[in-house]
DNA sequence: GAAAATTATTGAGACGTCTCAAAAATCATG
DNA sequence: CATGATTTTTGAGACGTCTCAATAATTTTC
């Protein structure tokens, strides 16, 4: 194919004014113009700018670009700036799909925190995350790739994604027991890593995770200085890990308090606004409601917030009220919440993914992050 | 380098056998898999099947394996099976990298909701959009990378990613009048989409939008209907099109009613709930205050409902509110609310890019999609 | 100032795919 | 069955980059 400076040569230009003609790029006179487009349409160039242009242009060897553009030191720094200076004149854009195939990679790492169908898609926490781990990625040059995971068969599309060189790792999130996704892509090699696993039996992939039993300890422990005896929970159905932890936290703190649980006081609810209202329907109406309700995740706490607002319970003196994850939402509605440190873990995850794609495994691959609680008027008498 | 077949000759086995050992995929005897080993060993081949190995494998020309796999009718069915099997036997997956690089394309369109530091980032429309945006694109081959803009200079990260071929174009919200994004794209001829636009003057580039000022006129209208008169309205402040055109929308319909709008029933304010809140307590301490209020943009809803449960201040009875972007917070709350069509504009945004990213336009590239009204409790007296 | 050691540059080839022009095989026609 | 027309397959080359081994240029050493 035709070059640069195949066109500059038949047009009897220098490479830096074909360049700025065919990229429009300044003001070059008329007849110079027409000579240089026709000698690109008789050569049938299209204006695409590659190392080896840059080459022609500083009258180096296309190997000697690549190691300049690439801060070798093995390059002499006047060769260098010659280099660059050429690069600049004409504009020169890195082709990262050839970089990829040459250097097989993808600079890319795929997320999937669409699960198809799922109305609780969104979420403050997650939604934060990724977009932090979107900002880590970006620090290190790779990019984040979003796709959906079907709600049966996820495993595979993962597999396809990575067999196919699309991406070199991935992020998962809202980790399962025996998750699929864990055990194929452990199964092939592939690189990934967690949001989540601490409380998985026997895992030994890498991960972060927040201490979400610790979490509600902390909440449990907070009512019981606020004078609380009778502390009820909202939380999901049994069955994962994240959300069993958070149960067994309610009940570790309240039997350490040595304080009994009627089972009447926790509601399993799916995390809706709607269910989790009824779900603080059936709690509070228990024969000895609690004066005290945890929401063990993020959308039930306003779902129980509307519930007592109907009823007219008034937070903290009625009911007191606590929360998960730390949202807007709590915030501005004064409720006690949760706060897990994304801020922290976010990179952190991404520099343990780094690890596992370049096979140079972190020491910490495993970190449990300790979440702390931001207290609000919703339990603090006054 | 060796391919798999040298590897396979060298150990005196089948190219089949050879790729089971390699692969661990079938248990094969001892002796066969220890040749098989010490033959890649020497040849210092690592397992990656490649169409060349399929070509060997099939006995055909490697030409005819692309052929035949991209199910051109070029090859004779009987070709296609014999390479179709000899792909399966081997377990291969196409590196997309080395197509990409081959065709010029990069499968992948960017988009960048995440604004650094908008403390409003998630949004239920915009989460919902993108969700159905990556669907209709996996349903193309095409997968979406997600990417932070910067709060200033964000043309240029968006240049970078189509100067070295990252993505193949764009799809891009929040548009701006004289947004500096589009001007760039526009500019050096980028491929992309935006979700709004049609209250943009004069744009000529390619979106679809939901007509917000016809939005809101059909909330006025159904107040009306009500018999309110006294309407009270919180939005952005001005300089966004499309929140210019929700109050636009207001308005007209007041006008067109023939009723006096008094400037102390409208605020300006962030799309932020405790400023909303604020925002209507402004509104509803003015000296004649609204009977009926309508939030122009999503969180608002929630702000002004909390100052009026505040207030004891009941819906519709005392003050009628309506929302807009219809999410499940306002379902759940019963609140009457403009519904987007994003189901159908996903798609059809994504079909009009494709048009742009191929170079064959859209007959209809800038279409405008007609919101409608979710009416509940919130506005309807009993 | 010549030889040796070091540093800098070169040029070719490979990554895996697609696609073109050319060659081969098959089919139709008289 | 020879010829031409058509269908199918082949093989080479290109996409743009990186990197290795080889060469060239420079510096050091005696």
């Amino acid at each position: 194919m035709a070059k640069l400076k195949d066109v500059a040569e038949l047009a009897y230009v220098p490479m830096d004014v074909a360049f700025q003609v065919l990229n429009g790029s300044a003001d070059i006179d008329a007849e110079t113009s027409r000579r240089v487009a026709k000698a690109a349409e008789s050569l049938n160039y299209s204006l695409r700018i590659t190392q080896i242009d840059i080459a022609d242009l500083a009258g180096v060897a296309k190997g000697t670009v690549s190691y300049a553009l690439n801060d070798s030191d093995l390059i002499k720094p006047e060769t260098r700036q010659k280099v660059l200076d050429a690069a600049a004149a004409l504009g020169y854009n890195l082709n990262i799909t050839a970089r990829n195939l040459r250097t097989n990679r993808a600079g890319v790492v795929g997320y999937s925190w669409h699960v198809a169908d799922d109305p609780s898609r969104m979420n403050y926490v997650l939604d934060r995350f990724i977009y932090l781990v979107t900002a880590a990625a970006e620090a290190q040059h790779y990019h984040l790739l979003t796709f959906i995971q079907p709600q049966s068969g996820a495993d595979r599309v993962y597999e396809t994604l990575i067999a196919t060189s699309r991406v070199d790792g991935f992020i998962i999130s809202d980790v399962a027991y025996d998750d699929p996704r864990i055990a194929r892509l452990s199964a092939i090699k592939a690189p990934f890593a967690a949001f989540g696993g601490m409380y998985v039996p026997d895992a030994d992939f890498a991960y972060v995770d927040v201490d979400g039993k610790r979490g509600i300890e902390l909440v449990v422990d907070h009512l019981l200085e606020q004078g609380h005896e009778r502390i009820g929970l909202l939380t999901r159905h049994p069955g994962l890990p994240f959300s069993d932890a958070r149960e067994a936290g309610y009940r570790t703190a309240m039997q350490r308090a040595g304080l009994p649980i009627q089972e009447a006081w926790i509601a399993y609810t799916p995390n809706i606004l709607g269910a989790a209202s009824a779900a603080t329907h059936q709690v509070m109406t228990a024969k000895h409601p609690p004066t005290a309700l945890i929401c063990a995740h993020d959308l039930m706490t306003l779902g129980a917030k509307s519930y007592l607002d109907d009823q007219d319970l008034k937070m903290p003196d009625d009911v007191a009220l606590a929360g998960y994850d730390d949202d807007p939402t709590s915030a501005f509605l004064g409720i006690t919440s949760v706060r897990q440190p994304i801020e922290e873990l976010a990179p952190a995850l991404f520099d343990i993914l780094l690890g596992e794609i370049n096979q140079t495994p972190r020491e910490a691959r495993q970190i449990a992050f300790a979440p702390d609680l931001v207290v609000r008027p919703s339990t603090v008498r006054r």
